[in-house]
DNA sequence: TCAAAAGTGTTATCCTTACACCCATGT
DNA sequence: ACATGGGTGTAAGGATAACACTTTTGA
């Protein structure tokens, strides 16, 4: 007799709202009302395709229409933990979709949330997140002590290379590998959750999703945080008209830094991504700015498209490397493009 | 009654000999002994991870242990055409890996063809592959001119954005798009076999594979192409010690592309990605070359660390646009750190 | 001695970064 | 008037691209 396997379809969808990247969620009716992504199963009868299958769990799901769709990835190892349920095997396959606002949901039971929320540590638009040395440093340090000397000193560098500790200039988008370092060193909820545990996770480690969730949340914000780069997807999350600090402000929510603004605007207008209609937005405080449309000739004009992050290419300014022992004053991003950060 | 559904995993394999970039197939058993990648279905029972489950299938297919291994995508439309067979429907879960040589998977049956056979235009290395004017660019001005007038006008856009013609800037990572084009224009032999037809392809539209397995490799190459910029994959395909000329002409076979060679002997030594083993090896022709290896503190180094292609930047040199009418002179790809393509 | 390939040095150009400053509005 | 955010100019630094040239072997 062979385990049953389901095929479910997972989205992650984001939006942002002013200056918050949200992602929408729902609560899962059995359990303790666990938070989960969207998802259902595919019907192999009804579905011609995997993304229309998506579409509709989605509209039944949350009364959202979809725009920009991208498969993420499939998950597939057998769930972890849960020993002794022996439940149907399921293959997962992810989606990333992208909408303009944080819609109507509501009345569906669907909600958004904050994705730094579930990831603290990859925010670092108010500098680096205290959450790193206060709580995950510590906790990673103290699992890697736990290996043997050879092991140890592979699982250090590891948490330096993906954490960007110790000197090791940090990237972004490795949001996945960070999550999946701190699977491992039991640093998060997911983990302690699925080795049966009932501890409470510790403040800091951010929110814990159902399943492996939040695993598919950190593909998705690692794999846009990439994209951001060489195709123009932050438009989708903005209205057809906006004002360049709105859209700085985006991408700012995406990346997780906050970015120089002079030389954002001029990099912007100058890769042609933008044109400005001649109308203007009268705001709060300030100089009315002006209303920018996407450039959609850029596609024809530049091979990849994007917005310029730093990060990406040499080392650290400040010389070699920091000594061992010094690894809380590390800024450890790059910070080439960046704000002093206040 | 519910169509049975089977999950299929196949795994792109590629080595790189000599020059040439080169893929596992296995010719299948059924039908007229079609070419398709090595594959088989996932046993829920038996395999713990899907990438278990692909490393034994591959095994057992083609006696190769695999090493670098990465998802791709995930395949699930229904199969196109086929009309009447009514066959199970598969979805089929892909995977790239890197081998280092064309080891001894002939015992099985197993062979390997050159990635260009399959895609001679996307090879760049002795200049514009003369398939493109030849016989593409003709059957896609065909193709777009059949469509009514605006949708004539949208095919020409995306004929100019994927291929670089008419001034377009080209992308040597977008294998996929310009192959997805050339199978709804009808011009490889995939699209006319599944839609029922008998004919031959145009010569020049390269070697067919099974079922949508083509469409699978151009995932591969435009993700491998994609990922050669900023993560180390190469050496996966080299010997632990190699010198910079064959790191080079890797490189380029997967690119497709001739690259300067001063420049980019600079660009991988200032990027600290090998380092020199004061060995050398005494070649056939010409001064003996010095036997590198990659520096694996790299990693810790940079944030993203690959080999530096060009493209990506800004639009073609010549200025604004070319003519319209203006197409076969116009290079498409750019120029920057290419050699002049003798 | 010559061909062929390896390897080095130097310069021009262009993108990125940083800094300084002006503009337009609401309170 | 001044605070606030919008918007522009310019110069320094760094990386790439292009070019010229030297070194070391085998035939």
């Amino acid at each position: 007799m062979s385990t049953p396997l389901v095929i479910g379809l997972s989205a992650v969808i984001v939006a942002v709202t002013d200056e918050t990247p949200r992602v929408l969620v729902v609560r899962r009716p059995g359990a303790a009302g666990e938070l989960a992504l969207p998802s259902g199963p595919l019907d192999p009868d009804r579905d011609r395709t995997l993304e229309l299958a998506l579409r509709n769990w989605v509209r039944t799901q949350t009364g959202l229409e979809l725009g920009y769709v991208e498969q993420l990835y499939t998950f597939g190892d057998r769930v972890r933990g849960r020993s002794g349920e022996e439940e149907a095997r399921e293959l997962s396959i992810a989606y990333l979709a992208l909408v303009r606002e944080g819609g109507a949901p509501e009345a569906t039971g669907a909600g958004w949330l904050d994705v730094y929320d579930l990831f603290p540590w990859e925010d670092w638009r108010q500098g680096r997140p205290p959450e790193i040395d206060r709580v995950l440093a510590p906790l990673l340090a103290r699992w890697a002590d736990g290996a043997g000397g050879e092991a140890a000193a592979a699982r250090r560098e590891r948490i330096d290379i993906v954490f960007g500790l110790g000197g090791t200039p940090g990237d972004g988008e490795r949001v996945l590998d960070r999550y999946e370092l701190l699977y491992e060193a039991r640093a998060v909820g997911e983990s302690v959750r699925d080795r049966g545990g009932r501890s409470r996770p510790a403040p800091g480690t951010g929110q814990v999703l159902a399943l492996d969730h939040r695993r598919i949340l950190a593909v998705a914000l690692g794999r846009l945080r990439g994209k951001l780069r060489y195709r123009p997807v932050v438009f989708e999350l903005l209205p057809p008209l906006f004002t360049l600090s709105q859209l700085q402000r985006a991408v700012e929510a995406l990346a997780g830094l906050r970015l120089h603004q002079q030389n954002f605007r001029r990099l912007i207008e100058q890769a042609g991504l933008v044109e400005g209609t001649g109308r203007r937005e009268t705001r709060t405080g300030g100089r009315p700015a002006e209303l920018f449309r996407f450039r959609r000739e850029v596609l024809r004009e530049r091979p990849a498209p994007g917005v310029g992050l730093p990060g990406r290419r040499e080392a650290p300014p400040g010389g070699e490397r920091e000594g061992a022992g010094e690894r809380a004053g590390s800024r450890g991003m790059r910070a080439r493009n960046r704000e002093p950060a206040g």
